[in-house]
DNA sequence: CTAATTTATGACCGATTGGTAACAAATTAA
DNA sequence: TTAATTTGTTACCAATCGGTCATAAATTAG
């Protein structure tokens, strides 16, 4: 048949992008089309209706923003420091008041889209085992305290980024948002 | 002229409670007459278009929640018993899976909407600035490490509410963000 | 070349959106 | 009682919503 005329992903994270921006509910189909540079017609054939669109975009963000986190964790010495630099970029991408797509949709649609849910609760739960991971490591080499339970600090880190994610929408600033969160690790030195 | 039929402040916050679970893009204008039982042409008259009764529903939100939290708080013997107390009305009216208004607000509309986020803002320095004034007492009193600096723990216990209104909605319970916080609170001793 | 298949395009659909206006009902002032 | 005023009710509006469909264009298989 005829050929595709565009690129599938530089579609979808074009529409990721109208997504985090704008919010699912705020995101008409126009938008997308504009973003992305499709007709309404092929957007259907390509990803079928705005809701799997949006799952799409969605995944692909979750990948997306969980190698960026983990490749900046990976490349430092201690547990301590990867910590320390999976929040520095879970700040930096979540920058210019966009706040993080995750976090967005789990406020706009997980209390009633049950599959956004149930998708953000699997995420969220891996992301908590990853840090907890980091912070056994870590409290084993004496990088944090011992009476302290990695799970628990774990679920700290998870609200705190969550609550950054959000705040930076309006409240306060990347910068001292960045720096909250560095003095939360602190006290746990 | 003919008499009201119906009382304004109930309208409010049936109106209020339609935002908090839906959110502003997915309330329509049925729902909303759905919810205080008026019809359009009396929602109108009364509160001006959707967007004004917003504004209203955010600004009673904001109102209660300040007077419900400052009360719980101002019960308590000392300023830390205060922060906890303060922290559990927060979360207990987080409960339910509806988050915060202010934050769900923050989340979909600030980033677009100056009119809301200038609100936000200014509601959300006036409770650091609380928190603040309680953390200054509590480490007056020795509750809290003498070395911390109040304010960066006032923007840290923000933070926190803010992650916690968030992650209720889907990733952890009630429950466990209680604990959570309190820990955190825990912390600072 | 022809038939089959896939994609691109844009017109089109019913439903719903936020918002308005006209009219009836109820009250007060004169 | 009459005029003025405010509220309740509903029909109605243009615009936009998400979604579909018919057709043209481009390719491959035979």
């Amino acid at each position: 048949g005829r050929p595709r005329e565009f690129d599938e992903e530089r579609a979808l994270e074009a529409a990721m992008d109208e997504f985090w921006k704008k919010g699912y509910e705020s995101t008409s189909l126009n938008d997308l089309c504009c973003c992305t540079g499709l007709h309404r017609g092929s957007l259907y054939q390509a990803f079928g209706d705005k809701h799997q669109l949006f799952m799409r975009s969605l995944n692909h963000y979750a990948d997306r923003e969980f190698k960026e986190v983990a490749d900046a964790a990976f490349q430092q010495d201690s547990p301590l420091d990867s910590i320390r630099a999976l929040v520095r970029t879970v700040c930096d991408h979540a920058a210019e008041g966009r706040g993080c797509l995750m976090i967005n949709s789990l406020v706009e649609l997980a209390p009633h889209d049950p599959e956004v849910r149930e998708m953000l609760a699997n995420e969220g739960q891996r992301r908590i085992g990853v840090m907890a991971e980091l912070l056994t490591k870590a409290q084993e080499l004496g990088e944090i305290r011992a009476e302290l339970d990695p799970l628990r600090l774990a679920q700290q880190a998870m609200v705190g980024l969550a609550g950054s994610a959000v705040l930076v929408k309006g409240l306060i600033t990347t910068d001292e948002v960045m720096e909250l969160l560095e003095s939360m690790i602190d006290l746990w030195t």
